[in-house]
DNA sequence: CTAACCTACAACCAAATGGTTGTAGATCAG
DNA sequence: CTGATCTACAACCATTTGGTTGTAGGTTAG
């Protein structure tokens, strides 16, 4: 299998989301949260400002890390793992293909 | 458990190095090798000129995702899953918090 | 020995990134 | 209605990133 069919730019976006502590962060708290984060409460809790911590939502929004949904006059930011699983099954893949050549050395080694 | 004792800035270059195009290439293309690749070997391969290719490969030795071994004047490249591992790790974690809750929510809805 | 090759590294440049402040539109509370 | 709150977005700035060219040092081939 060659991976889903995500493109090159795809897991760039993924993989440069998840390259930011800030924004794994968010990823952690949301997924440890029942009802979900508004922006704002997010906000709160990192020494950044208001916007800042926005764009980073942007930026996991974009990457399908995480969905926003409307309500009221807050936005709501809820996890959304399509992208987590994506980034996983390619970093899965590259294990595979390293596991098949370890074995495969070891058999050449055993078997001579 | 809180996933090895990778620190942020660990991650940071983990998933920073993973975030580029040409930079996974090299990761396949290594781990598919049999003897490892050199520098200029990878770089044949690119549009980009050689030193382009030397600071991606770099950038990838830093975040433990290949080795560099001297090998009289070349230098090989060959693929060190350790930082793979630790990336994919986080990512199963992630899934898991996600999936522990996905199971919680329906067991409230079916027991209702 | 000399020439070719492989690598390292510095200096430079354009574009992207991560942050800021400021402005403005919705929505809620009183 | 009015004021406070939440969000969106633009403009700006410093730093990082991904690329370039150029120079220099080790190693191999002839």
């Amino acid at each position: 299998m060659v991976v889903d069919q995500l493109s090159d730019a795809e897991l760039d976006g993924l993989f440069q989301a998840l390259s930011d502590g800030t924004r794994r962060d968010i990823i952690a708290r949301v997924l440890g949260s029942d009802g979900g984060y508004s922006v704002s409460g997010l906000a709160a809790h990192y020494a950044m400002s208001f916007a800042a911590v926005q764009k980073h939502v942007a930026v996991l929004e974009r990457a399908l890390l995480i969905t926003k949904e409307k309500r009221g006059r807050e936005q709501i930011v809820r996890a959304h793992p399509e992208g987590l699983g994506k980034a996983r099954r390619l970093l899965d893949e590259y294990e595979g293909i390293w596991r098949q050549r370890v074995r495969r050395i070891e058999e050449i080694l055993t078997e001579g």
